[in-house]
This record gives structure tokens, sequence and C-alpha cells, in this order.
DNA sequence: TCAATAGTGTCTATCAGACACTATTAC
DNA sequence: GTAATAGTGTCTGATAGACACTATTGA
């Protein structure tokens, strides 16, 4: 007996979910707007620890936003935000309502990275997670629906803070991590998390920060500019203390290498 | 309201199934075990038309079993393997007891795909399809298992195959053929369509017929050698009209570069 | 011998990394 | 002026593609 026609079959699956990894770039000066950092970190079971560790530099850093638990299992620890899939929306849309809902953002990279569906996920009910990941721009950050003390923004590759996670949202967030190293060299990944304009400086911070190690900025000029997807604005940065830089704006790219989301939404 | 803590919720959740497309390789000679080549195509709906059509000359090609739909909607049309998912099996583990109910084969590679959620995904009730992507080797086949008319081998890249599949398969067949070329670059992909011991000509005939482009034997030697990952056995292949090629087997490989599947078997 | 494929050697265009060097601002 | 970063030029080693060439079998 061979399974060609269930999609209509109501089976007893498990209870489905959506969560999603969000990533936003912070500089450690706060040239955007400021964040709390680790807010409610005195919670039993997790201690978040945002030290600034000087691993490369003084760059940015990638940051996350992570959900209280209210409810056994994992009481009080971090988990990443998301919830049911409900009626008729697609995952894409639950993934975007809930990145709304938890950030007040509406992310400018939405993609999904993977389904985790095993038996061994963490305590409590069996559940398939639809994970997805995203891009926000972090100045734009709308900190009123910032004030709920269950939600927090922490550093993404704290060893501290991945350890206290609920359920396997650790593995998650690692998987997450090294998806987003993989696409930032070859899609216009970086400029997603700045804003409009942008210098090569900055956007090579965005590399480093992903990257974790520094590189070359003659070198990476040459290699982001031969690329394409970026553009001379011709204005200048001011109000600095050394020579002014170029701005730069992204220019729409038609995904020159790499495989798009197939049910990704073609912005 | 946040939701952090749904994994336990019994929402009304859509229906779960998991599908797999499952490629294979067969040489237009047949020099493995014959091939029933569309059984059952007098079906109205979808016109397999297997054709050889000479692309790039006469190398070995992919194919991929497919199942004919006993009810509606899309009746007597053809459709990936898959069913729902069932009680506490994981998703990969429903994946592959999948794959041996349909084909009798055992993967040699089995990674999740991608997993559909649209609303616009076809006639019926709406379904989350979680898809898996494997490899068999065909010579290995049991086709005993084959003798159900309602299962058939069509190649992977036929177009009218393509254009009478059921529900949005066709886009799934595409989207798994791109994940399918991505890979074979960079992983070990191409060995475990082939037995334990190979040419470099027919590892290379994998590289054309999942790339769908020629390739320079001379070239091809210097950058699959350099890659690693394959070993000289010390035998040759004998009983060819030419000069003996040698044998060479695959050696375990601890993925070179690309991400693994999280859930993934580390086989 | 010829046909056919296996396998080697070599040239070249391209590209990434290293790094010296000049340019332009604030102070 | 100095400090600091922006931006340019150049060398070099690694690599992919083109392609000529030799090697070894069956017929």
């Amino acid at each position: 007996m061979y399974w060609a026609n269930v999609s209509e079959r109501q089976a007893s699956t498990p209870p489905l979910a959506v969560s999603t990894v969000v990533f936003t770039l912070r500089s450690p000066a706060g040239d955007g707007a400021g964040l709390g950092r680790g807010v409610g970190a005195d919670a039993a079971g997790s201690p978040p620890s945002v030290g600034e560790s000087a691993e490369r530099g003084a760059g940015p850093r990638l940051w996350i936003p992570l959900v209280r638990r209210r409810r056994e299992p994992y009481l009080n620890q971090w988990a990443l935000p998301g919830g049911p899939l409900r009626g008729d929306t697609s995952l894409r849309t639950a993934a975007a309502n809930n990145l709304l809902q938890t950030t007040g953002l509406a992310p400018t990279l939405l993609e999904q990275l993977y389904t985790f569906g095993g038996t061994d996920r963490g305590e409590g009910a069996r559940t398939v997670s639809v994970v997805y990941w995203a891009l926000v721009r972090f100045a734009e950050s709308d900190l009123d629906l910032m004030r709920d003390p269950d939600v927090a923004w922490f550093p993404a590759d704290d060893p501290e803070v991945l350890a206290g996670l609920a359920f396997d949202h650790r593995r998650i967030v690692e998987y997450a991590l090294a998806r987003l190293r993989a696409k930032v060299e070859y899609a216009d990944v970086a400029h997603r998390l700045l804003g409009e304009r942008f210098t090569l400086a900055q956007l090579r911070g965005v590399y480093e920060a992903v990257l974790g190690q520094a590189l070359d900025p003659a070198n990476f000029r040459r290699t982001v500019l031969a690329r394409g997807g970026i553009e001379d604005s011709g204005e200048v940065l001011t109000g600095v203390r050394n020579r002014p830089p170029r701005l730069y704006t992204a220019i729409s790219q038609r995904d020159p290498s790499g495989i798009p989301d197939p049910e990704g939404d073609p912005s």
C-alpha cells in the first residue's frame, strides 16, 4: 500500500508550531537606539551575563530576541519567539506575524530555516517546529514594544545565553548562525541589516560580525564592489574625525547564486 | 501576549505529511537492472512519454519514483511518495519508512529539503508537507516491489512528466533538483549514487547528469582528486574495449564545507 | 594497424590575500 | 603638524578551464 494522496487526510498528527530566529546588529558604542541588555536576567535557570567579550576588536555584534517562558516545562527559561500554526495562515505569514508581535519589527529578510521534528527535542509533548530565520534593522526598532519584561535581546553567540535556552533551541540558534554565515558571502544579506545608505566600513562590520573574523579593508572593497549589488550614492558621511567615507546603496539583485526560498517573498 | 511556550499546546493545526523526492541514476544502455519505463502511462491526465532526448550525449540520467493517486483530487495523476506523520516517529524516520515502502530501497543519503505550507498548494484541504530528498543506488534495487502498477520511475527532468504532477509537486521536484545541483560539487553526493567501486568516468557521468552539462575529463580528474574524498582502490575495471580504468572508493569525509542536516544521520 | 578511452602535462586568465602607498578629514 | 580612516595600486600564490599529448587496451 502506497501513500500518494494523503494530503487531505485528517490523521492524528503532532502539533505544529512556527518559531523564528531573528538577527539584528548592534554596535557596542550604541550608534543606533539604546538597547536593554539582558532585561529580566534575574530569573532563575538562565544567567544571560551579557559581557563584552572582546574577541575581534570592537565591531558590531549579532543579537537575537528571546522570550521568557511562563509555563512548564522550562519555566522561566528563555526561548525563541514562536507560536502554534493557526487555521489558514501560511507558514511564512505565521513567522512574520510572530516576529511583529515579539519585536514590533518587519523583517528585511525572512527565510525558512529547517523543520525540527525529532522525538528528543526536550521535555513535554512532542512538537514539530517549522523554524524561520529573519533579519531586521535595529535602528528602526520601536522600543515601546520592548517594555515587556518577558522579551529581551541577547548576543547571538554568547555561550551562556545559548546554554540556558529551553528545549533544543540552542541547537536551532547555532544552526541559524551557520546558515547566516554561509549565506552572507554570496547574497545581499549584509545590507539588510543596515539602513538605506551605508559606508563600506559598516558593510565590512556586518561581514566581520557574521563571519567572526577580521577582513582586509582593501580587499573587501575590491571584492564587494566587483560582486555588484551596491552602488555609490554620490554622498559622503560627514562628521567623522577622518576622511569622509562614501555612502553606498543596495541595488536589487536577482539572487546571483544560491537557491531562493521556494515559498519566499520575491522582495 | 507572546508565545514562547506553545510546543505543548494542542491547537487545531493543519494535517502534517512527509514526502520524499528520491533520485537514482540509470544508464540508458541499462548497465544495472532493467527498469520499467513509465509503467501505467496509459492513465489519463499525465503522459509520461519517456523518450531518450539526446541532450548531452548518452550518459546516465536522474530518475525519480512516482505514485499514482487513487482518489480525488488529482485522481490518476502522479505524485511524490509520501504519507501522514504518524504518532511518535521522527520526520526523518517517517521519510525513510515511506521510501522503503515505495521503492524497497534504503537511502544512501537522506536530507530534509523544505517544508511546504502555503495556502495555495492545490485543490483539497490545506496540508503542511515536510519534504525530504534522498539518493538510492538503483543497481541494488529489489524489483519485486516494483510490480505495483501504481508506482513507476520517471526521468527527473522530463518537462511532460513534471507538468502532469499533482498538487505543487512539480515545483517541489524542481527545487530538489536545484538543491542536488548545488550540493553535488562540494559534498560526497555523487558516489552515493554509485556502488562501492567506481571509475572516474562513472563519477563524471554523475556530475554530468546532475549538472546537465559535459565536463572536461582531464580537468575533472584533477579537481576531484584534489578535493579528496575518493581513493584509488588499486583495482582496475577489465572487459572494456579500451585502456582499463582504475577503480576508486569513497572515503568518509567530515562534510568538507556545507552545513549538515541538523537532524540528519551522521552516516 | 585503428578506435576509443585513460591518464599526464602545461599554458593562461582569473581571483583572493598580503601589503605598501596615497588621500582627506578632525584635532 | 599628528592620528586615523578612506581609498588605490601591485605583487603573488592558488585555481579552473582549454587543450595538446602520451598510454593502454580490444578488435
